[in-house]
DNA sequence: CGAAAAGTTGGTTCT
DNA sequence: CAGAACCAACTTTTC
């Protein structure tokens, strides 16, 4: 056998520092090493992700591809438009490859492709070589020493990572980079099964990916958001290692700030700059190791003396339970995402519930919820539609989230604020369409970090004092008096008095109009222009409903994976305790029911299958990155 | 084992 | 206006 043509797959590990796979790749003492990243048509088909999101995959790859360069001329990232399933075998062969080289993924849709990668390598006698860099732990290890289960407490994490040992310390970048070999190929090209493209919807034309292997110049370029026919992005937050790098040292620079970090008392209505690192997305891209980030704020810690604080509420506090969610999702599987089979999420019959597969006639696979839901209430679907685009009539819930739609990212604090809002504390609506929403508008959307963290919120697992409940009103007067975060994000409202500005149904008719504003409708008809919505519910009612719905399904105390939960005779013991809020109940509303028809034109209709829910039931079509393998149900 | 304390980040009222 | 007491009461961890 001859010298080592290695592959270096590129995946979520899109940089040169601290990373173990690309380090083992090196230490192969390759002959040629090629630099690649391909297009998974699970992320660019079946994954709903905002335009900001790619633009800042764009960011990470082009940044990447220049660094590569630097250290060898010759090379860079070279991305080919093509599928990995069907790609590696016919590359394997065309390139003369002996080694593919990658960093082990995590969430279950990305292990069942490497898992399939692995075996194709197997075939054409390729040898597989991954490391593990995404979390501190290995999230399998954490998983081993606590007792092989999934670690659901901070306490839990913390003791089982003890008992893994020492997070590695960081491997510093490689000073050169062996030559890429030739890039021939003269293979036919595969696309992918485009349908569905949940993206359809942000494009502007239809993509052109997929049309040659190695891009329109045939240069292995990185893609373009006009090539994959989106418009240009709406964020302010860009991605990169380069960026990464001067951001983490920024923030190691400024001592004080690094070792005496308190996330609780960091403000979710601070805009500029924002209280937090935002280094999320950085993670979520492998822009940055989490490890660096941790051993660069331990060493300030280590030399800052009295004061310094400590986990959880410290900088690397934060990062603990970023390994919290990975080892939870690890420990419970392909469920983790999804309320049904998971053992260890509670049932809450909250409206707009996810179907299964099996009410969708669209197959069966590991996951069992197939990326839709059902309006069993239409006063529900209107709330959650108001929610989604910023018109409750709550202008700090709204500023919020026209803030998470533009820019993709929001505090961690307002991310409770409406999450909460939207599930145990106002709507009653079920935790997974707020996931969903976040995981389309996220650009640091990481699926183990925000199912764990709506799970959380929802009080559905890790977290269960739901008599704690966030104000949409107190809760951001307590950070911002002024209403500035209202102002920026909801301009309607930018000169209304101080005294209103969280409750701006309570102004008089002189204050709305000094601030030239109307409040009049839902919001999701009228020009929004000089008109804000009206509350679209009252929140001290909700709030004691929606509390002592919780206390009654705490009390039944079923879980995700209970017989009872799957044949819908979960509704009879709530129905004996006398529950009224719940899944299929009406909600009672004086003029919210009777236009909720008309925010349907936002999704599509799906066909329903044979469920044994009422075939009235609108059904509504949601993303799917959770909707792993679908193949036809065999009956 | 059982009791007590703790748990990343609530709200309201009173001092 | 900062801080404590209270609200009503969950699960996990510690002692």
């Amino acid at each position: 056998m001859g010298k080592p043509r290695v592959i270096y797959w590129f995946r979520t590990d899109l940089r040169l520092h601290d990373s173990p796979a690309l380090q083992a790749a090196l230490d192969l003492s390759p002959d040629v090493l090629w630099p690649i990243f391909t297009w998974d048509p699970h992320y660019v088909y079946k994954a709903k992700g905002g335009v900001n999101r790619w633009q800042y995959l764009l960011d990470c790859q082009n940044d990447l591809s220049k660094s590569i360069t630097k250290l060898n001329p010759k090379s860079k990232l070279f991305v080919l438009r093509e599928g990995p399933q069907t790609l590696f075998p016919k590359l394997f062969k065309a390139w003369g490859v002996t080694h593919l080289v990658f960093e082990r993924d995590t969430d279950t849709y990305a292990k069942q492709r490497d898992q399939l990668v692995a075996e194709l390598a197997r075939k054409a006698g390729v040898e597989v070589i991954t490391r593990y860099g995404r979390t501190l732990w290995d999230s399998d290890e954490i998983v081993a020493k606590n007792g092989n289960k999934p670690t659901m407490s901070i306490v839990q994490l913390q003791h089982a990572g003890q008992k893994v040992g020492q997070i590695p310390k960081p491997i510093p970048a490689p000073k050169s980079l062996p030559d890429p070999g030739g890039t021939p190929v003269d293979f036919e090209p595969e696309e992918p099964d485009r349908d569905p493209d949940l993206n359809a919807d942000f494009r502007k034309h239809k993509d052109k990916t997929y049309s040659t292997i190695a891009g329109p110049k045939g240069d292995f370029a990185v893609e373009t958001l006009e090539e994959l026919g989106f418009p240009p992005a709406t964020t302010p937050h860009r991605g990169g290692e380069t960026i990464a790098l001067t951001v983490l040292g920024e923030i190691i620079a400024n001592k004080k700030y690094t070792a005496t970090f308190q996330k609780p008392k960091t403000s979710p209505a601070a805009f500029e700059p924002q209280a937090t690192t935002l280094l999320s997305p950085h993670m979520h891209f492998g822009s940055l190791s989490v490890r660096l980030i941790y051993w660069k704020v331990q060493e300030v810690v280590d030399g800052y003396g009295k004061g310094a604080s400590t986990p959880p509420e410290s900088l690397t506090g934060q990062l603990l339970f970023r390994d919290m969610y990975f080892a939870a999702q690890a420990g419970i599987g392909a469920p983790f995402g999804q309320t049904l089979n998971n053992a260890y999420v509670r049932f809450i019959p909250w409206h707009l519930p996810s179907n299964t597969m099996e009410d969708t006639d669209i197959g069966e696979g590991p996951i069992a919820v197939s990326g839709s839901y059902r309006v069993d209430s239409p006063v529900a679907e209107k709330w959650f539609q108001r929610w989604k685009y910023g018109v409750t009539g709550f202008p700090f819930v709204d500023a919020l989230m026209r803030q998470l739609r533009q820019e993709g990212w929001i505090h961690h604090l307002g991310r409770h604020l409406v999450a909460c809002f939207l599930t145990r504390g106002g709507c009653y609506i079920h935790w997974e369409r707020g996931c969903e929403v976040f995981e389309e508008w996220l650009i640091d959307h990481e699926p183990a970090c925000n199912a764990g963290n709506w799970q959380w919120l929802s009080c559905t697992a890790f977290f269960s004092q739901f008599f704690r409940c966030y104000s949409p009103i107190a809760f951001g007067k307590k950070w911002d008096k002024s209403g500035a975060l209202i102002r920026k994000y909801v301009p309607e409202l930018k000169d209304l008095d101080e005294k209103y500005i969280y409750e701006p149904w309570k102004a008089p008719p002189q204050a709305l109009a000094a601030a030239k504003v109307k409040i009049h409708g839902d919001g999701l008809h009228e020009p929004r222009e000089g008109v804000y919505p009206e509350p679209m519910l009252d929140f001290n009612e909700r709030r004691t409903v929606c509390l002592n719905a919780m206390k009654v399904a705490y009390k039944i105390g079923l879980h995700g994976n209970d017989e009872k939960v799957k044949d819908g005779s979960w509704k009879k013991l709530f129905e004996d305790a006398g529950e009224k809020e719940m899944e299929g109940a009406e909600i009672p509303s004086d003029d919210n029911g009777s236009e909720a028809d008309d925010a349907e034109h936002e999704n599509h209709k799906r066909k329903r299958g044979t469920g044994g829910r009422r075939k009235s039931d609108a059904v509504k079509q949601g993303p799917m990155d959770r909707h792993v393998k679908k193949t036809k149900a065999a009956a």
